[in-house]
DNA sequence: AACTATTTATAAGA
DNA sequence: TTCTTATAAATAGTT
């Protein structure tokens, strides 16, 4: 039997009996649990489609939040299968940043050269930031009006966008650490390079010493 | 009009299926929408609430993902009052670590000395994670069979838990850090002072070599 | 990739 | 803040 005869509904009802607000449905639905529990999901098909899935979701909310509140979000997620995925609303550097500062022990800054390139690149972080709330903002302002499917396409169209943007931003902060082991790497080599030369000056003072007979300059570790 | 959403009567509908699993249900719907657009909030305590809510859901999103695909994922969200929560599937500081390195470029460390830190900690990083895995798999284990509400309390429970490991673990990585930054300050007082004896032993020698037979004094502060 | 029934999140109100 | 409830959004299972 074909149970397309129970198309019957809804029923609109008159608006002296309910109200002009309200709409009568009567609904025939199937009672079956479609659940599952948040636990490892086994099957490696059924895992990638929902880590795609939920993945998409859980960005999509960390830019809502983000807007909506004005709160400063860093999101990282690397799937199983070690590809990485990633959302910060400003820049990732700042926030983690940010992060180590805020918490709770108020520790100096990593290094001192560090804000220094920091100052380097303030004004290219700048620039990005600002293209990216501009970016935020038209697509918050143009949601209103548009139906879910057209968000969904507007949402494909900013992604590629996006992703441009952010692997700017992390090549940016890649740049900057970067910057920073080649500082700290000199800086090391400078230590080594200028005790061998201490040492070296020792030992001649130490040949010049014993040939006059003079006390020795007092030894440095 | 949402007719079409209520599409009732799936396609793989049995005769017999519907005698067993299916319900008739009257509903007296408002026809509302309580949509709001995806732009800040203008009034202050619907925005505190809101994100209040919506952060919730997005560590809840956030662990859920982790737990159902063994994803590493890692969270850090500022209210805009500044206050700070964060979640991390495993440590903050391995996923940002994971997040550097996996960025592309292939970046030596940030310092040879920060391995070694690691490696002090290693142990304890790994008790830590091992606590927090086992964690997370009893609360999936237990999800099953429970209900909504009993699981909203389990989560409570736990909650304060993984904020105390949490917060354990963030202080172990600001120790890394902390440590970190002692040595490199180390490193650059090394250096300072290197450069200076090396300048006042030279001197001396420059004196020896010129004034035959002066005494030395002591080279060090 | 697309669809839809269901589950989950959440806006509004108390 | 917490609770409730109606609605909106996410998503599991399927095609």
């Amino acid at each position: 039997m074909p149970m397309s005869s129970f198309h019957l509904l809804p029923y609109q009802t008159t608006t002296e009996a309910i109200g002009q607000d309200f709409v009568v449905w009567l609904i025939l639905r199937k009672m079956v649990r479609k659940k599952i529990p948040i636990k490892k999901i086994v099957d490696v098909t059924a895992r990638q489609v929902t880590f795609s899935k939920r993945k998409s979701g859980l960005l999509k909310k960390a830019r809502e939040l983000s807007l909506l509140c004005d709160a400063e979000i860093a999101l990282i997620v690397f799937s199983p299968g070690g590809k990485l995925f990633d959302y910060a609303s400003s820049s990732m550097q700042k926030i983690t940043e940010r992060y180590i500062s805020c918490s709770e022990l108020n520790l100096d800054k990593l290094d001192q050269s560090y804000s220094t390139e920091q100052g380097r690149n303030a004004s290219l972080n700048k620039q990005l930031e600002d293209r990216s709330r501009e970016m935020r903002q038209l697509n918050g302002e143009e949601l209103e009006g548009l139906t879910l499917k057209e968000l969904q396409k507007l949402e494909e169209r900013l992604d590629s966008s996006m992703n441009r943007l952010y692997k700017t931003k992390v090549q940016n902060f890649l740049s900057d650490i970067s910057i920073l082991t080649q500082k700290q790497n000199k800086l090391k080599e400078d230590n080594q390079l200028i005790k061998q030369k201490i040492k070296h000056v020792q030992e001649q003072s130490f040949d010049t010493s014993l040939t006059l007979g003079l006390p020795l300059p007092s030894a440095s570790k």
